[in-house]
DNA sequence: CGATCCCGCCACATT
DNA sequence: AATGTGGCGGGATCG
């Protein structure tokens, strides 16, 4: 509490001030003794209790410098003066203290009063997550340890960590440069990157592996050959150093942050056992296992973790498994990073950052990754040199200015996200553990916000594991999520709850939108197109709902193709669905054309993107989540939203609406808009899928890219859910358009959401869209659905409809249509990945195919590799 | 009793 | 040699 407080009074800048601070803090200290624990009492121990004791304990605590310093003196000064001040000394500082003392050591600090993470919070406290670039504050490391009541030893686990992600840099010898969060969704991007290079095919088998690992140990290093231990990324050093070579261990407890933090990036679930992670990272260092050493990298796991959950990045759960429960965190910060690597052309503001070049020079840090490699420059980065100083280089941020601001929307908004998604997730876990199904079972009812709509689109979240799931609105979904679970383990399975997403939907009012826009008047147009359309439409739709249900209908029933393959998809499985889609889609475009057409190329492709969002979506969710992976290989599909909501009433579906600008450009984006009804003043929202624009383009990147950020908002009624949207997400991949809107997108609304109060969110992961029609086609596919879910297999069934969602049907549609194709064809395998999912036990092998994707999400990442590799070379 | 993880010794690195 | 860093793991707490 009491750290919050003061964060907030002094957010502010840091450090400088010192004096100040310390001055309160001590004279505090008596006062906040009761609350923070402190070792206050226990310096000033043994002593004669003078002030100058107090003085000597103090001064103790400080570095050498700070006690020569005056420091000594201001602090002490403040605190006479002011709190207790006048009196002689002793005397008050004894009653203060003693008092204080005495009760605290009664009370007994209790060990989670100086708990690490405790005291990251009181450190993060001093700092503001967005620093302005103009102030720079260094920290001194004895000084927050005086301040903070700790040994500096407790400083370096914290600052260790936070160097790890760039939050800080080492400017010199006690002294540390504060960056703040600004280049953080950077840093994450990279540690990504680097982590699928490394950690890619593990995560893939993620589950199995940790049975397997439990069983065997660690067997996995195979994947992971090489490596070394070495910083993956360093940050250290852009320049070199003759340091950079570097010595002692590098730093491990820096490095295992970079390597935690990869695996849950790389993590389709996003959740990472504590015992998984131990053995992993101790694999990569060494071969030896043995127990104590992994009882000693645990622990060391348990310092970054509490670091990393101060930070709001991860979040504690628990895994259940054959096994037993085990201890494991759950990723909650960002899963998307907009600022691409990919493409040069960035748009958005973010978006290059890096002009050089590719951005895998970017990266910075790159990973050197898995082979070691370094590399070395990052010359590009070298320009901007923060704080640097010295000898150390250091480096942090390497990345551009402007990325950082979009990083810092999207990081403000991921924040919420994140908040509220653990409400929500929370709120679902409650119910029942194993239960994440809890919320599916009923799909029909207007708990679900669908209500309204015919169809909705949900936004997949990603469950974290032990909650899940939700969704579908209607009738139509359901349950992936659960299914794989079920398939596993009853309850808890978190494992693969977790990679799929889910949706909940709380109450009826929700709309969300999708991206697509052109969908919508595909849909109209076509129904047939199929399903993705549909969903497009539907999420359209969704908000008006009357119109939705025909929709829906229509796609379900038309879009034959595309259709089939959902339902058949089930069955079938996989990759080629995506095939189908395409063809699905290209039907529309011709429909759409019109709009469409204005855009050729692209337009179409949006549409298709859209719809294949919507396809994964609406079959089961777990798809997409696969469909995520593969473009990017990662898992950020998975993100999750959350949205939450606390709202008061429900929604008024009245109110909603979704406003298409589309309509006047259909390529673009559609928008969801939510006007708010009287209740709400705050939100509204929309958003915009996709911006049109880039979308046009067509290229399949755009799929990628696609994601189409959705974004739901509640209505002032609704609030009582939220809603989220993600966008899905290739994007990384993606080239530009997409992403850079999406970002945009995304961090619009956010940005509206967060005034108003509303929960808003958003997601980046796929949609989902059930579709739940009226119509008796619909039904058909319901069967199909559950089916998958169900089954055991369903983790498989699951992907390959999703599959089949996602780029395919872009690539196909283009083709048909305009022509323009680009050839993307890759992307097909992506799609694969992505469905691999979690828990999948079964299908593996498909999975595996993710090759194909990674090929395209590799394809960038190895040029860069290659590339890097060549420069060092 | 297992999960956490505080505490601080001590080795290595840097001055 | 002094001081800065930070690996490491014993053992206390927590749940």
């Amino acid at each position: 509490e009491n750290i919050f407080d003061r964060s907030r009074m002094a957010p502010k800048t840091p450090i400088k001030n010192e004096p100040v601070d310390l001055s309160k803090q001590k004279g505090c200290t008596p006062e906040r003794n009761p609350i923070t624990p402190v070792k206050l009492t226990d310096r000033h121990q043994p002593d004669p209790w003078t002030p100058t004791a107090n003085l000597k304990i103090l001064v103790s605590a400080a570095s050498p410098d700070m006690r020569d310093r005056e420091k000594k003196k201001e602090l002490f000064r403040p605190i006479e003066n002011s709190e207790q001040s006048d009196t002689p000394d002793s005397l008050q500082y004894d009653m203060v203290d003693d008092s204080t003392v005495d009760e605290f050591e009664k009370q007994r600090p209790s060990r989670k009063q100086k708990s690490l993470g405790l005291l990251c919070q009181k450190f993060l406290a001093r700092y503001p997550s967005y620093p302005l670039s103009t102030e720079k504050t260094t920290i001194s490391l004895d000084e927050v340890a005086s301040i903070l009541g700790v040994e500096r030893r407790r400083i370096y686990d914290i600052v260790n960590v936070l160097e790890s992600l760039h939050l800080v840099s080492r400017v010199a010898k006690n002294q540390y440069c504060w960056h703040g969060r600004h280049n953080l969704s950077q840093t994450l991007k990279t540690l990504q990157e680097a982590g699928e290079l490394q950690y890619g095919e593990l995560m893939t088998f993620q589950h199995k592996e940790q049975d397997l690992e439990y069983k065997f140990g660690e067997r996995k290093k195979e994947t992971i050959p090489d490596t070394q231990d070495r910083p993956l990324l360093d940050f250290s050093e852009p320049d070199c150093t003759s340091a950079s070579a570097n010595s002692r261990k590098d730093k491990s407890l820096r490095i295992m942050s970079q390597k935690f933090v990869m695996l849950f990036l790389v993590s389709k679930t996003k959740i990472v056992t504590l015992d998984i992670a131990a053995k992993i990272l101790i694999e990569e260092t060494q071969d030896t296992v043995d127990h104590s050493k992994f009882k000693t990298k645990v622990r060391r796991l348990y310092d970054i973790a509490n670091v990393l959950t101060s930070l709001g990045l991860i979040k504690k759960v628990h895994v259940t498994e054959e096994r037993g429960r085990k201890p494991a965190f759950k990723w909650i910060g960002p899963v998307e990073f907009p600022g691409k690597t990919d493409e040069p052309r960035g748009n958005k503001t973010t978006s290059d950052p890096l002009p050089q070049t590719q951005r895998g020079v970017c990266a910075p840090y790159q990973i050197c990754a898995t082979r070691r490699q370094r590399f070395t420059r990052h010359a590009s980065f070298n320009g901007a040199q923060p704080c640097e100083g010295t000898r150390r280089k250091v480096s942090s941020e390497p990345n551009s200015p402007r990325q950082e601001r979009q990083d810092e929307y999207c990081s403000k908004m991921i924040n919420l996200a994140a908040v509220c998604r653990q409400k929500i997730e929370e709120d679902t876990r409650n119910p029942s553990t194993a239960s994440t199904l809890s919320l599916l079972p009923v799909p029909g009812d207007s708990d679900f916000c669908v209500n309204p709509l015919p169809q909705a689109v949900f936004p997949m979240v990603q469950a974290d594991m032990p909650n899940l799931a939700l969704l579908n609105g209607v009738s139509s979904q359901t349950l992936h999520p659960s299914t794989p679970a079920a398939s596993k383990t009853e309850n808890g399975k978190p494992t693969l709850l977790p990679s799929q997403p889910f949706l909940c939907f709380p109450s009826s009012s929700l709309f969300m939108l999708c991206g697509g826009l052109q969908e919508n008047n595909l849909r109209e147009t076509l129904p047939t197109t199929g399903e993705v359309e549909n969903r497009s439409a539907e999420a359209q739709a969704a908000v008006p709902p009357a119109a939705c249900q025909k929709r829906s209908s229509h796609k379900c029933t038309s879009p034959s193709a595309p259709v089939d393959d959902e339902e058949p998809a089930a069955k079938k499985q996989t990759m080629e669905q995506s095939d189908v889609p395409l063809s699905l889609v290209v039907p529309k475009k011709p429909f759409e054309s019109p709009k469409a057409e204005s855009i050729p190329g692209s337009g179409c492709t949006p549409a298709v993107h859209l719809e294949a969002f919507h396809l994964d979506l609406a079959s089961p969710a777990a798809p997409e989540a696969a469909d995520k992976e593969s473009t990017k290989a990662l898992d950020s599909q998975e993100q999750e939203k959350w949205s939450q909501n606390k709202d008061l009433d429900e929604p008024s579906p009245g109110n909603e609406h979704i406003s298409k600008e589309n309509a006047n450009q259909p390529f673009l984006p559609q928008y969801l808009y939510v006007q708010p009804t009287a209740g709400l003043s705050s939100f509204n929202f929309l958003f915009s899928a996709n911006q049109a624009p880039g979308a046009i383009s067509l290229a399949a990147s755009q799929l990628p890219s696609l994601s189409v950020p959705c974004v739901v908002v509640p209505s002032a009624a609704m609030a009582s859910f939220p809603v989220v949207c993600s966008p899905t997400v290739t994007g990384p991949l993606s080239p530009v358009p997409d992403g850079s809107f999406s970002a945009a997108a995304s961090m619009n609304f956010s940005m509206s959401g967060l005034a108003s109060t509303a929960p808003v969110f958003i997601g980046t992961t796929a949609v989902v869209t059930p579709k739940i029609s009226p119509t008796p086609s619909v039904d058909p596919q319901q069967p199909a659905h559950p089916t998958l879910h169900l089954s055991p297999c369903g983790a498989l069934k699951l992907d390959s409809p999703v599959c089949m969602g996602h780029p395919v049907t872009l690539l196909k549609l283009q083709q048909p249509s305009s022509a323009p194709l680009t050839p993307k064809s890759i992307r097909p395998a992506r799609h694969e990945a992505f469905f691999k999912t979690p828990g999948s036990l079964g299908g593996p092998v498909a999975w595996k195919k993710n090759e194909g994707n990674q090929t395209r999400n590799a394809s960038s990442v190895q040029r860069r590799l290659e590339i890097s590799s060549t420069s060092p070379d």
